[in-house]
DNA sequence: CTGAAAGCGCTAACAT
DNA sequence: ATGTTAGCGCTTTCAG
C-alpha cells in the first residue's frame, strides 16, 4: 500500500488536481488546510518520476570517477554527495576503473538519466564528455579534463605546483639522481605532474635519464613494478617522487619487499596524502591537497550552473597544494666530499647528465 | 539540439510509435531497417524518464553507507557498482556519516526515486528502513542490521567469529590485560564484535574491567581518545582490540603520539585490513574479511530480488573473516616468573580480576 | 482563486 | 504485423 497520487489527494480534499499542486507549489489556496490534512492521512509525496516527466529535470548529478577505492575520490565523493543532498539533488555515483570503453559506455547513457555531469577523464583524448556536453548535459570536470576543453568548467589542483615543490624539496636536499613514477601519461594530473617536475629539475641543471621516468597507471602494482625496476638499475636513483596515492603504497611495499631503508638509501615523496602516512616509519613525505572541499566546489560548480539562466564564461578553480615534509625524504647518503669523487667517476660511466646546481 | 522521441523516429520511418516501440523491445517487425535507420539517424535514445513512468521501475538502486571514505564501505561500493552496472542499473549514493537523522531523511524520500536499497544503518534501532520496506521497496542490509529483522535480505559477516579469532590469538599469546575498543553500541558489529571478543576471554577466564571497554563510535578520533585514556590508566592492557579500522588508525596515532613501542609494550589487533596495514612497524595484525565481495553480494541479491516473479524467503549471507597475524602482537612483555610477582601484588592493587587459564 | 484540458515520452490493450 | 487509444502522475496553459 503506497503510492497515493496527487488525484488522490484532491479527490479527499474536495478539490482538484491542479489545486493540489498550486498548494504543493507554495501559492496560496483557500482549501489549505484540508489539502495538507489529505495530504498527511495519505502520507501523499510526489511522484518523483512524473514531476521529471513532466520538468524534463532529474534532479540527478552523475559524478564519474576512475577509482572509488582511491582514497582521494572517496573523500570526493563524500563532498560532493552532502553538497548535492543540501539541494536536494541525488547522486549517482560511476565507477569507470580507469578504463575508457568504460567510461565511454556510461557517458553515453547518461542524457536524460541526469541533469549534469562531474567527470574525472581517464584520459585527456576522450570525446565523450564532448558529446554529453553537446547533447545538453552541463560537465564540470574534476582533478582532470580532456584536451583543450576552454569551454567547460573544471575544478582542478595546481599539479605543476605541487610538483615543483617535491622537486624543490629533494634538490635542496642534495639529491641530483632523481627518479619519477609517473601516472596514465595521457591524462591532466599524469601529464602535469611530470611536466612540473621535470621542468624543475631542469631548471637546476638536472635531467634525468629515460631509466628513471618509469610510467605507471595510477594504480598500486604499477607503483611496486616501477620501483622495482628503479632499484634494479645498475646506479638506482637516491631520491623517487611517486606521482600518486595508490602508486606510492605500491612503491613502499617495493622498498620494503627489497630491504630498501627509506630515506637512507632512498628518499620518496609521493602525491595525496594517505590515513596512515604520517604513521609510517619513517612518516611519509608527500604533497598534499584539499580533496572533499574539491568535490563539494566541482558539486557547487555544476549546480550554480544549473540554476542560472542564461550561460556566463566557463569557470576555472585551481586548488593549490602543499608539501608536507615527513621523514621519508633526507640529504642523499653520499656526503659531499665523497659524492665529488664518485659521481665524477659515475658520470663517465652514466647514461645520464648530473650537472653542478646553479647559484640561484 | 537532443531529444528526439520516439514519435519522431516513427514518423521519419513512416510508421507508428507503437511499431517503434515494438522494435526497440526486439520484436519483429516489418519495417525494421527503415526503423533501425532512424533511430541511428536521430541518434535516438528512449527516455529513461518516460519509461519509468510507465513501467514504475527506476533502474536505480540507493546505497546507503555510513562513511564512504571509510576503505571498507569505499571497497563495497566499488563492488556494488560493478554488479548494478553489469545489468544496467544504475546507483544512486548516499553518505549518512553515522548520523541516524540525516538516514532517515534519506530513506524517507527514496521511495519513487528507486527500486530498491542497499543500506548499512546506523544504529539497529532504527525503523526507517522498515517503513521503506512496507512502501514496497525491496531492502538488503548490509554489513549491519536493524533489530530483529529476520524478515530482510542482508550480507553480513561473522563478527563474532572474527573477534573471536583476535581474542584467542592474544590469549594464546599469554595476554591477560586485553582491553577493547568498540564502535557504536547499537550497531550490528558494534555489538557482535564487542560480544564475540568478551565471551571468548570470558570463556577462557578473563574479564575486563569497565576502564578496559572503550566506546568509540567507528571514527578515527574515537580511536585515538579511547587509546589515550587506555595507556593513561594506572594499569594499563598489555594488549588492545580495537574494532574497525578507522578507529584503528586512531589507535596507532595515539600509541606513536604517546611513544607507546608495539607490539613491545603493547598488542594491537584492528578489525578490517588498511592499505598500509602490512608496511607498518610493525606490521599490523588485523581481522580481515572479503570487501568487495560484500558489496557485489548484496547487489546481487537485491537485483535477485527484483527480477523475482513471486516473493521467496529472505536470505542471510554470512562471511567469514581471517585473521592476518603480522607483527602487531606478540607476547606480553613481563616474562613468566616476573609476571607472576608482578601480578600477584597488582592483583592486590587492580579492580580487576585476572583468573589463570583454564585448562582446555 | 479555481478547474478543465492538454501533454511530457513511452508502452500495453485492444482492435484490426 | 500494425495502428489507435488511453494513461502512468504531474504541472501548465487557458478560461472562468
Amino acid at each position: 500500500m503506497s503510492e497515493a497520487t496527487i488525484g488522490d489527494v484532491a479527490r479527499r480534499a474536495g478539490v482538484s488536481a491542479t489545486t493540489v499542486s498550486r498548494f504543493l507549489a507554495g501559492q496560496s489556496v483557500r482549501a489549505a488546510d484540508t489539502i495538507r490534512a489529505a495530504v498527511e492521512e495519505l502520507d501523499y509525496r510526489p511522484s518523483p518520476v512524473a514531476r521529471s516527466l513532466r520538468s524534463g529535470r532529474t534532479r540527478s548529478i552523475a559524478l564519474v570517477v576512475p577509482d572509488v577505492t582511491n582514497p582521494f575520490f572517496a573523500a570526493v565523493v563524500k563532498g560532493a554527495e552532502a553538497v548535492a543532498r543540501q539541494d536536494d539533488y541525488n547522486l549517482c555515483l560511476y565507477n569507470t576503473d580507469e578504463n575508457v570503453d568504460r567510461e565511454v559506455s556510461v557517458l553515453a547513457d547518461l542524457v536524460g538519466r541526469v541533469d549534469g555531469l562531474i567527470l574525472a577523464p581517464t584520459v585527456e583524448s576522450d570525446e565523450a564528455p564532448l558529446r554529453a556536453h553537446q547533447a545538453g548535459l552541463p560537465v564540470v570536470f574534476l582533478d582532470r579534463e580532456i584536451g583543450g576543453s576552454p569551454m567547460f568548467d573544471a575544478v582542478l589542483v595546481d599539479n605543476a605546483g605541487g610538483s615543483r615543490r617535491a622537486a624543490e624539496h629533494l634538490l635542496d636536499l642534495g639529491h641530483r639522481r632523481i627518479a619519477i613514477v609517473n601516472g596514465t601519461k595521457h591524462s591532466t594530473p599524469g601529464r602535469q605532474r611530470r611536466e612540473g617536475f621535470l621542468e624543475t629539475l631542469k631548471s637546476r641543471g638536472v635531467e634525468p635519464p629515460e631509466a628513471y621516468q618509469e610510467l605507471g597507471d595510477f594504480r598500486e602494482e604499477s607503483g611496486y613494478q616501477s620501483v622495482m625496476r628503479l632499484l634494479a638499475l645498475e646506479h638506482p636513483p637516491t631520491a623517487i617522487y611517486v606521482t600518486n596515492n595508490l602508486m606510492t603504497v605500491g612503491a613502499l611495499r617495493a622498498l620494503h619487499d627489497i630491504g630498501v631503508r627509506v630515506p637512507d638509501q632512498v628518499s620518496l615523496v609521493g602525491f595525496d596524502d594517505l590515513q596512515l602516512a604520517a604513521l609510517l616509519q619513517p612518516p611519509l613525505t608527500v604533497v598534499d591537497r584539499p580533496m572533499e572541499e574539491q568535490g563539494a566546489l566541482a558539486m557547487r560548480l555544476l549546480l550554480g550552473r544549473l540554476h542560472e539562466t542564461q550561460d556566463s564564461a566557463p569557470r576555472r578553480i585551481v586548488l593549490e597544494t602543499k608539501l608536507l615534509v615527513r621523514g621519508s625524504t633526507a640529504p642523499p647518503r653520499d656526503p659531499a666530499p665523497i659524492a665529488a669523487t664518485r659521481n665524477a667517476t659515475a658520470a663517465t660511466r652514466h647514461p645520464f647528465h648530473t650537472s653542478h646546481r646553479r647559484p640561484t
